[in-house]
DNA sequence: CTTCATTTTGCAACTAGTTGCAGAACAAGC
DNA sequence: GCTTGTTCTGCAACTAGTTGCAAAATGAAG
């Protein structure tokens, strides 16, 4: 039940309508909790109904259309109440590796290619990490919840890195192995 | 949907029955894609509709009452189908960052504690894959599947490396951090 | 052979996330 | 004005995964 809590943080980084979060559900903090559209629609809803968060009726004389929304102290609390919970990690799904496991009993035909794809979509990503990196952190600024932002962020440069590594070496012990058929 | 195929790459390791899968599911396979009895013995019945596998009959003479399966030569070729197609990689999803983040906004407090359990739960997994890797991959063994399926492994020991050196990371700066309450 | 516990299989209901579509509001062109 | 396109909001149906519970089969104990 993690949706609520991240649209609880956008929203007191900025208020926001429900496309606005969208958006910023595309880019930073989608970067680690993805959601539709959709999803945040219904979820403004509901927590619009448990007193999380109020619709901004101001602004706009009523005409500017979208509904924009701002957390209530009991959502900060209930956010406060979550970070602080101890959660169990949840086991990884990885369908790449699922994927390689299969290959090595039905054959690695035609996986090449997609590794190849994958190695270029991570390295795209670190690269816009970094850009991310020295645009928000350059050396100096340390305000906590800078530091704490950082944070994150270097756990997804240091992940997109990781992978970028393990690719390449993937591709390297395919380029050794005997071609192996699709059977 | 990856959980059919990866009974199917259970399968083809070994014939088992429901039971059995669970509890390589809960070991080697589960590392990467978890799953419930529930969901295996649904899928089974799924498998088993569509000729992808089918009920070992024999062995016990109709006693024996755990139904085993093995795979059938369609559910080979589609495991062999499923394995070479594209896949996007699907978008993260990690509750922890998460809450780091919200951390950085409702303040710290509470958030150490389980840093810190995660921390020992990724050592011990660590320590968990190590072992493995000792046992199952000598040096010398390299078999192309052995080394694909070692490849696999590598993945998982790096990534546990990376948690733990990230959260030990994190840690030292929560230390550094001034206190920042609840509210 | 009956009773009780355990193992193995499975149904049903629920939660979270996805996909397809559609209406309401505004904006631009005629 | 009226039509057309785009933006913004949202409903409904579907898929995947989880949780709670329970029946059937076996095994052990009396």
């Amino acid at each position: 039940m993690s949706l609520p809590h991240a649209i609880l943080t956008a929203l007191l980084e900025k208020p926001s309508s429900g496309l606005e979060l969208t958006r910023r559900f595309d880019r930073s903090i989608g970067y680690f909790w993805s959601a539709t559209h959709q999803q945040i629609y219904r979820e403004l809803g509901k927590l619009e109904a448990e007193g999380h968060i109020r619709a901004l009726p101001s602004e706009q004389p009523a005409r500017g259309q979208k509904k924009s929304y701002e957390v209530l102290p009991a959502g900060r609390a209930e956010l406060a109440r979550w970070t602080a919970a101890s959660q169990d990690p949840k086991p990884h799904r990885d369908p790449l590796l699922l994927r390689l496991r299969a290959a090595a009993v039905v054959g690695t035909a035609g996986l090449e290619a997609d590794l190849n794809r994958h190695l270029e979509l991570h390295r795209r990503q670190l690269a816009d990490y970094e850009k991310i990196e020295q645009r928000d952190f350059p050396p100096g600024k340390d305000a906590p919840h800078d530091r704490i932002r950082h944070l994150v962020l270097r756990a997804g440069i240091d992940l997109e890195t990781f992978w970028t590594q393990w690719l390449t070496h993937a591709l390297e012990e395919f380029a050794e192995l005997p071609e192996s058929g699709t059977t």
